[in-house]
DNA sequence: TTAAATACGGAGAGTCCCTCCGTTTATCAA
DNA sequence: TTGATAAACGGAGGGACTCTCCGTATTTAA
């Protein structure tokens, strides 16, 4: 779709266009620019949890949270120029993309809670912050080697959360 | 002026009329929206690193970062609505901001140096990717607690970049 | 005082979003 | 098959915004 080379903010008009479609009838389908930003990447999200179930099995807890948070900042690889896009999806102060956004918070809460009840890992904040946290360094940092940084941060998150690493 | 009010989405002919300018003049001063967002801001962006050095005066290294993060995370409070500007504020890809921007960086990397230069803390990433992912966190989850999270996440930033934390 | 330089202001062109409604296409009962 | 009803389509157009361009006003300095 027109959304792969423009980014979110293509004009919807061109959208359209690209698609051989009146305006009129995009907007039909898609009442918001939200809207068909949800529908373009649902399959991705619902990848996203499958993979999480599948590591929650196969890996032991904190591994599977980490291993799930790289794959996650691949994910947000893939949507370069969707931020917009990307900080609903992980809960923004509106209520888009609330279906996907609830996906992944089931995920993320699911992963997080094996790792907890491991005693691995102690938490404090909303799951979902790991997330944002993520998704903002994304956001902001498009510089060449974001991603690079993304994983460290994951690295760093994890050390942060495990057990017996937070003396103060 | 009219961003406090309005947001960084205030139109700038607002703002103009706001200002009882008219919208060619703001434009000759403020040749772009985010020129303008910058001299807004550009004081208390100057504050923040005065205090970082009185902290890295009066604190020891780990906490001072740690004492300048959660300062780091009030400043950003102050910007809801205006989290395009803070995005490009810490490195975004375009150079806006680049002054301020180019300040933060030596803050921070100030502070941070001399948390590792003490030994307490390793840190194979960006300094700045902090901020990034503080500041990631408050342009996604404008819920009524973001701060909150904010702070908690200091701490396991801190944590997490704490010598002897990170086994793997 | 007057001419040059500087600063101002707003009309207008371009772009985008989104709605509204006339037109086309599909469905289905007779 | 036909005609009527329903559903889907398409794009013109109004409103909002951004940014430029140039005529006008104000300042500076000779």
């Amino acid at each position: 779709m027109a959304f792969a080379e423009k980014g979110s903010n293509a004009s919807l008009d061109e959208i359209a266009r690209a698609a051989s479609l009146g305006i009129g009838t995009l907007y039909r389908h898609f009442p918001t620019r939200d809207a068909l930003i949800e529908a373009v990447y649902r399959n991705e999200t619902e990848q996203l949890g499958e993979v999480a179930a599948r590591l929650a099995e196969t890996h032991p807890p904190v591994e599977a949270l980490r291993e799930w948070l790289l794959l996650f900042v691949d994910y947000i690889g893939t949507k370069q120029g969707m931020s917009e896009a990307l900080n609903s999806l992980v809960g923004g102060p509106s209520d888009l993309y609330a279906a996907s956004g609830a996906q992944a918070k089931q995920v993320i809460a699911m992963l997080v809670d094996r790792a907890v009840a491991s005693g691995e890992i102690q938490l404090d904040i909303d799951p979902l912050d790991l997330l944002r946290a993520l998704a903002g360094l994304a956001h902001i940092s498009a510089g060449p080697n974001w991603k690079q940084a993304a994983r460290r941060l994951v690295d760093i998150l994890i050390a942060g959360m495990s057990a017996g690493c937070r003396e103060r």
